[in-house]
DNA sequence: TCATGCATTAGTATAGTACTAACGATATTA
DNA sequence: TAATATCGTTAGTACTATACTAATGCATGA
């Protein structure tokens, strides 16, 4: 499939996305809730969570699924790339939804130090479309 | 691997930018060339062209292998967005080269509407940092 | 005619993605 | 407590994309 500098794919892509956005501090996500988020079965997200595993992204203990330090920092990364990509397409003209959908097909490919510079190029907005800030 | 609205894979994109940008009128392309022009065996090559024959982007006759009309115009869709991007990582501050290697790795997934809205934000260059026009 | 080169086929391998079926452990609840 | 439900996990299947080697078949030029 396709991989970035960082390894992933984009299912590994969007399950560290979604184990960064969604868990809450206490509240680690569960198998079963990745899977019905992710729209696939316990097995398949297993699979997957497998995967992260061994890249060292993502460790589990107890059924609680969680991102490691490493883990954390790289979808951070993809998070400011995914950003910087929205903004981009929104201050192009494309509609939200769209400019998210989109950034979501490219964010785990390109270099963050490029994308940094494209967000200088773009003027440095300190937000995304959505509001959440592009530098953690 | 990973899939746009044209349904072509990173290599199948290879592939078909490949023939679009050496084939020569009467000197279309020969399998031999292609996989090493791609750094790959001939069957491999010949895997990927039997794809792409599949989905209506490529015809081969005689040995000789060029694209179908389908093809070309895909082709250029696919040039059009990678020049775009590319000029966004150069007037970014990218190097050519890195530039040009990050606009390779998502042209074929970005949708060709949403790119010429970019365009349009990056002040419309007529052509890539290579020269070559961005607009067919 | 024979060797060389090229296209092609067959078979193997790996990664990624996703499924069903089945099993084991735990927890709820009737 | 016993039955049921829930959840994680394993095993097995399948399909796409990618790339390889080995072998076969064809054509052309020496």
């Amino acid at each position: 499939m396709t991989k970035s500098t960082n390894n992933v794919s984009k299912r590994e892509r969007d399950c560290l996305i979604l184990l960064k956005e969604e868990s809450r501090g206490d509240f680690p996500m569960r198998l079963h809730e990745i899977a019905s988020t992710m729209h696939i079965k316990p097995p398949s997200a297993l699979n997957i969570i497998r995967r992260l595993k061994t890249k060292g992204f993502v460790e589990a203990q107890d059924g609680m699924i969680k991102l490691t330090d490493l883990g954390d920092r790289l979808s951070k990364s993809i998070l400011m790339v995914h950003r910087t990509f929205e903004s981009l397409f929104c201050q192009s003209g494309v509609p939200e939804s769209r400019a998210c959908r989109e950034a979501g097909e490219i964010d785990f490919l390109i270099n963050s130090e490029n994308a940094m510079k494209v967000l200088k190029r773009i003027d440095n907005p300190a937000s995304c479309p959505h509001g959440k800030p592009i530098k953690a």
